[in-house]
Formats: structure tokens, sequence, C-alpha cells
DNA sequence: TAAGGTTATGACACCGGTTACCAAATGATA
DNA sequence: TATCATTTGGTAACCGGTGTCATAACCTTA
């Protein structure tokens, strides 16, 4: 055992952590204060910060209790130039609906609250030939600590060969397997599909419609299939006259829809890939004189907040976008912890029933 | 003059950068990699990086085209570590309506986009009486290189002061004047709210009400302070019943119009003092019966993308929330670049006039 | 008690820049 | 040509951490 007491051990604590917090006032204190302090090298003090094993209990004790008294952070500027690696998580992304790029920030952020990780936002536009470029200079540059891709900057398999090769950790977020299905975020949107059909089926609809997503992301793919499978289960087959293509956002909805209206069969029902889309066909609903839900029921899918803000509010699938944005940061921090439960996270959408949907009304004709 | 010709002075930048151009091959370089090609100290590259008088112009030029060859860039991390100050600019908000925060983030990062700078999210939330401790320990721990402030923490003069006191430099959003009327974004909200009673009072509308945001926001009395203006030109006063106090949230617009829908006096007309409480509005009208604007006339405040969404599309008071934060952020990079032309940039805001404003409905009693 | 194997600690260089300070080179002046 | 002021460039130390490696301290075991 020690050659001290316990009452010497607890005076000399007593000393080291009075003369630390004589130390406070003089301003923020650096490792190499604390080393002075605890009689110790910065080195030995590196060693407790980062929870080395080589540090007797004692000395870690002593030093721990100086770091608590002198409220000490290892300075992330120093850290990064000296691990090359710094505490930036960086959220690239390529969506062009507000309301999911901002709840994923409000995921990650809170995931990030007691840590010293920074959220930096890496907005990419699929317009600039130069982006991965672009990308390229920022990781080599900033070095973040790891970076988030939502959907679709996920499913650029290119890009993301581009972030391995230049050694960064990433999580995706993808609503399918994706060609390394490692270290991601899943999420089974087909499933969600298949609730939507299964509703609309329920209430009664067969010339039910689908606006398709744009065919690079995919999960408007994913969604139509989920769609088809429910429908399936009910003996309904979706009408390829009654699929129609657009691209997530409000004027692409508004006038699919009314291609949709205007068509040789007006559906009863139509489930819209995504909440924006869902949005433009409300108007076009509306401007047709239809009513919502008595002429033609709409689902959406996302329950983005805009749907609850409609009139009537609208029936939609709920991804749960923050929970997902904390998930995908959670697996980044756990990764850098070395404990890596599980590599795949899986969510799954749940159908939130409003007032947009219906029975059909009763065939006139 | 030099004593070497022209030509050997060629030929000597030819043979660096012929030397830089195979050097590039083995990976990212340093200044000390510059400087050898260079053959100067390290000392004086860091000079030319940082456009000191002190270096003679031959000597710049060689420098010059070796980093230009190499495509170095001096390592942020290094840097901020012996400046004492990163190349963060946080976005501190404390806001209600995500499309603000979207808009501002947008603006900013147009700002930054070919710097070196990184925008980080610093949201912070009054819920939690310990914002201002974190806030500092951000500031002291990350030294931002600048913060940008909209409302309503750009009000919180408590919260500047500490900013003030830390040292960093930070630009205001605000829609009035501030207790440091300098280095801020104005909106003259005031004005654009005039200009929506103006619009509402060419219509023939006399029973005008408002619905108020919360006095937390400084914005929230100037909007209606301009409105009373605009009516008091028409010779209508704001009748203090019309007049109800909401949250700048959908849910208190929602029940704030139906206090005025079910009160004594139905209005014909509503100034809502953002889209958001309009958007509710809208659904405590339609759940009346009643319609818009036949029935009753919306206006908005923001021109948030929902009042494009919604149906019949929303009259609101465009502010140009992007182009503020573009002017926000470029006015804290001339700061750093000792380049003040301006300390306050004003925008105005303008009426969007749409389908959501019509003449009042004709008496019937 | 000495040898031997851990375990704990510290000295030193380094990450990639910057500042302080000094020395050398240059040019103007006597 | 000598002298002095002004440029210009170089050296060393520093910003606040971390890695490597040698050595001191400790605990067995013989």
């Amino acid at each position: 055992m020690s050659d001290k007491s316990k009452p010497e051990l607890e005076a000399e604590l007593a000393a080291a952590v009075q003369e630390a917090a004589e130390f406070k006032l003089q301003g923020r204190a650096t490792i190499n204060d604390i080393a002075r302090i605890a009689k110790v090298s910065k080195k030995t003090v590196s060693r407790v910060i980062n929870d080395s094993p080589l540090v007797k209990p004692r000395t870690r004790e002593v030093v721990k209790a100086i770091i608590a008294e002198l409220g000490y952070t290892p300075d992330p500027q120093a850290r990064a130039l000296a691990l090359r690696r710094s505490f930036l998580v960086g959220l690239v992304y390529d969506n062009p609906s507000p309301q999911y790029v901002v709840n994923m920030q409000r995921g990650i952020l809170d995931a990030l609250e007691e840590t010293d990780f920074q959220l930096v936002l890496r907005p990419v536009s699929r317009a600039d030939a130069n982006y991965p470029g672009r990308l390229r200079q920022f990781i080599q540059h900033h070095k973040p600590f790891g970076l988030i891709l939502p959907p679709s900057v996920s499913e650029d398999e290119e890009l993301v060969a581009m972030f391995r090769d230049n050694d960064v950790d990433y999580v995706r977020i993808a609503s399918g397997m994706l060609d390394e299905p490692s270290r991601m975020i899943l999420t089974h949107d087909s499933e969600g599909a298949a609730q939507a059909a299964r509703h609309l089926c329920a209430l009664g609809h067969t010339d039910i419609a689908h606006i398709h997503g744009p065919e690079s992301f995919r999960s408007a793919p994913e969604r139509r299939s989920g769609f088809q499978r429910g429908l399936a289960e009910a003996g309904i087959a979706l009408n390829a006259e009654l699929t129609v293509e657009a691209g997530y956002t409000f004027d692409s909805g508004l006038q699919a829809m009314e291609r949709l209206l205007y068509g040789k069969r007006r559906p009863t029902a139509v489930f819209a890939g995504n909440d924006e889309m869902a949005t433009g066909a409300y108007v076009a609903v509306r401007k047709a004189g239809l009513r919502i839900p008595e002429d033609v029921s709409i689902v959406g899918f996302d329950d983005t907040p805009i749907a609850g803000r409609l009139w009537p509010a609208l029936t939609t699938v709920r991804l749960p976008i923050r929970e997902m944005g904390q998930a995908a940061a959670r697996l980044l921090l756990a990764q850098a912890a070395g404990v890596v439960r599980e590599d795949v996270i899986s969510f799954t959408p749940e159908i939130v029933v409003r007032e947009s949907t219906a029975a059909p009304p009763r065939k006139t004709s």
C-alpha cells in the first residue's frame, strides 16, 4: 500500500484543490496548469483526460479533483491539431424539404447537446458540378469527426466512396439497404406505404392513384412498391394510368394532381409520395372545385409540420425524422467511443389518420 | 534592382513550381513544405498568406506561385490554435418558426460559400435556465469567429453583453433600434405592417382585427404599431376588442382567431403577426364554416413558404429572410477584414398580394 | 534480498500555424 | 566608401494538446 496514511492523503488532496481554487481567478486553465498543481507531468493529465488505464487510481483521483475544481475542459483546437481530427459533425444534405432538414438538425442537436461536438451544415447542390470537390476540400481541411448523410446524399455511392477514401466516419440514413449495409439508419418506407394502402382499401376505395417521387430518391420507388403490396393484399392492382411522376415538390405535386383530375378516370383517393406533393394536391383539388375528403381522399408521407396545419388536416405516414437524427448522431458517437452495439438502426413509419381521408363518394354514374 | 536577369528569374520560378508539382503527390502540403520549396523561412510564407507588407514583391510572387501549384490552404485547426480564434460562425437562435431558421441558414451559407468559415448551429431554449452558461462555455471553448443573432436572441441585451464581455464579434438582426445601434440588420417591420393596413383599408374593410405576437418578441409590438399607423391614415382606429394576443405559433393563432370569430363583433379582415398564426387562423375560419376571402380576409407576415402552399394562397408581408442572412454574414466577414462600410443594413418588407384578401361581405344586418 | 516483470510516470518531439525578437541585406546619405 | 535607417528574412518560443520511448516505481517470486 501507500506509504502515507489516509488522513495525510486527504490533506494533500485538499491542499491541491485549495491551490486550484486560488488559481481559478486567473482565467481559463490549460493542461499545464493542471499538471503543475497536481505535481505530475502534463502527459499524465492527458492520460487521465483520455481515460487511459495506465494511471494509478490515487493519481487519477487527485487530477480529477483539480480538473473538477477548475472546470477544465481540453481545448478543442489544440486537440484537433494533435489528433488530426476536429470536433465537428457535418450534416451533408441535398433535400428539397426544409421541414425534413430542420427536424433532422433538431435530432442531431439533441444528441450532441451534452458533448463537445458542434453541428456544421454542409448543403450540397447537384447543380454545382464540383460539389464532390468542395466536400473533399472541407473534409481534408476541417477533418470533421464524422458526417451524417440523409437521403438522397446517402444513396450516392460514389460520394460515399470518397468519404471512405478520405477516412471520415459517416452514418447513412436511407429507406432501403445500400451497397454497404452497415452504419446506417434504415427506414422501412415500404411498410409505411403499405399501411397507407390498407387504410384506403379499408375505407372502400378502389380507384386509387399514386403521385410518385423522383427516381433519384431511393425512397420514391420504395414507397411505391410498399403501396402496391398493400393494395395487392386487398386484391387491387396499382393502375399505371393512375401513377404519375413528380419531384417531391409542391409545384410538381400540384401539377401531378391536375393531370390525375383531368385524366380519363378520376381517382377517389390519392397517395402522394410526400407531404409537400400532398399539399400541392390539396390546391389542385380545391381549384377544381372538389372537396377533401368527400370527393377525393389524400394521404401523404413524412408527417412534416405542414400536415397538421392544412385544412382538413392531412392523413399521412409519420417518419420520426427527429428521432432518426438523434439515432444517427448517437451511432456516430458510439463508434468513436468504440461501443458499437448495433450497426443498423431501423425505424418503421406509421400511418397517422387525420381528416383528409374518408369513404369514396357514391358512384353517380 | 536584382542582380539576376529576367530570364534567370523566370527559370528559377519555373524550377520551383516544377518541384512543387512533383511534391504534390505526397499528400497535403504544410507551410513548411512551401517554405522549403520556395527556399524561404516558414515565417515568410506566413507573411505572404496574411498579406503582410514586409515581403519583397519578388519573394511574394514565388511563394504565391508555389501555393497556387500545390493548392495549399493553411490548416484551420493550427491557425485557430495560434490565433485563439476558430473559423466557426455560430447561428444562435430561439425562433419558433422553422421556416425562418432554414431561410436564415441558407442566406448565411450563401455568404460563407467561398470562404473557409463553417456555419455552426447553436439553438437556445429559454426553458433551459442555464442557456447563457452553455453559450459562454461554447464561446470560451470553441472561440467562434463570430455570431449571428436573429430575433429574439438579438433583443436579449443581457446575453449580448455577455458576448461583448467575452470578446466575440456578432451581428444582430432585429426589427427596431437596439441599445447599441450598430452591427445590425434592421427590418422596418412597422412599414410592412402599415402596407398591410393600407391594403385592407383600400379593399373597404373597417372591422379589422389583429392577432398580436408575443411581447417577448420586439417585432410583435413593432408590427402592431405600424398596422395602427396604416389604419390611422384611413381614419380607422384599431379596436382593442379586436386585438388578441398569441404566441407566433399555429395553435395560438388558431385559438386567437376562434376568440375573434365568436366575439361580440366579428371582423371582416384579420392581420396576423406572422404566417404561422395566419395558418392557424385559416383553420379556425374553415372550422367555423366560413370562406376565405369571401367572409374573412386574412393577411400574414414573413412570407414563409407555407404562404404559397395554402389555399387560397396567403396575402402576406414579405421579409427577405435569406437576403438578411446573407447580409449578416457579409457584415461579419467585412468587419473581420477591416472594411466596414456600413454598420446598419436596412430591409423594408413589402406586401405580397395573393388570394386571401378581398372586399368585405355586404352587410346583411 | 536480489532478480525480473509489470505498471506508472515523465522527457521530449511534434501537430501546423503565429508572434517576438534579432540579424542580414538593402538603399540612402554623408 | 563608411554610416545609418529601413526592409527583409530567420530563429526560437509558443498556442495546448498528443505520441513515442525511456526510466522509475512497484509487486512478485526465487
